[in-house]
DNA sequence: TTAAATGCAAAGGGTTTGCACCGGA
DNA sequence: TCCGGTGCAAACCCTTTGCATTTAA
């Protein structure tokens, strides 16, 4: 995976380009915009994220063109989507590799979780259950190890006030 | 309308109502369709599947007393919400316990999780990380064993164009 | 040339909110 | 009585769609 001369992602937006000319689709100016704000993207961003990011550099962008060119991106695998902390559709950046996703419900940070990572809990569901995981929509919430763990909930139990 | 019958659902309904009122919130017929509704439910629903449910029974239900219904019951922890495949939020009724689920991409099956059966991950991340899992929040996508495994789903791979 | 993409504006679906009235406790 | 709840309608947010126009190839 060693690009010779250019930036990674100088790279990326090249073959992004040769991607959707492939497939009888247009390198518009839209486009590479917003391909090059996915690939400047770390994590995860919404639909709305790419909107607002995109508008920050030109102005006129569209929300429908975003939307349609990222539903054009996802067919071709360049970007992939899943389902965020509140429900909202979040789209994240050329998986190089299948992973999970952790986050921290305190700090909002997120991490990437390995195969390898995984490994445990993919394992352990195939052999109790056959059920083949798919890693790449993982997200596993909780409490990072920076963050103060939950401070009793003081929650009302209804469950369990049975003798 | 006091039965003094002994379904299990009943001696909930009532204890919903204590719940409630011990808190100093009120016990309204609407509330108590919800409330019914929810115990009748097996395992999530949206709200406005909800919505839809207490509609059926009682046609006058409105939107917005079902939400902040929700919200209240939430607030006393008789119902939970994750998000849901596509994003939306999904209410669960009565946690007796803690636990997680999986859904078949495949036929749309959903089970739950046990504490038993998460802790492969839940361990490997608090040692690995120090990551606390919050299991009510976790969600496995993958394929179920009655379902066909993925057949070589012809992805255009772009970040590995060439060996 | 010509079909694909864009931009606009309007629709859509689920959820939330403001406000006056209603009704449990 | 009194404050929490309800109902209605309108607002909201994000996303999608129809259609005429533009534009990449």
């Amino acid at each position: 995976m060693t690009e010779p001369s250019q930036h990674p992602s100088e790279t990326l937006v090249e073959r992004a380009r040769a991607h959707l000319r492939a497939s009888g689709m247009r390198w518009t100016p839209q486009r590479r915009l917003l391909v090059e704000v996915l690939l400047s993207t770390h994590g995860h961003v919404t639909g709305s994220e790419l909107v607002e990011r995109c508008r920050a550099i030109d102005p006129d962008t569209t929300p429908s063109t975003v939307y349609r060119s990222l539903d054009a991106l996802e067919g071709l695998g360049l970007v992939r989507h899943s389902h965020g902390h509140d429900g909202v559709e979040e789209y994240h950046v050329l998986p190089e590799s299948v992973h999970g996703h952790l986050r921290c419900e305190a700090c909002g940070g997120t991490w990437d979780i390995s195969e390898a990572e995984a490994q445990a809990l993919t394992q352990a569901l195939a052999g109790a259950r056959g059920f083949a995981v798919n890693l790449s929509h993982l997200t596993v919430v909780g409490r990072c190890a920076q963050c103060p763990p939950v401070v009793a909930t003081a929650e009302p139990e209804l469950a369990d006030a049975e003798p």
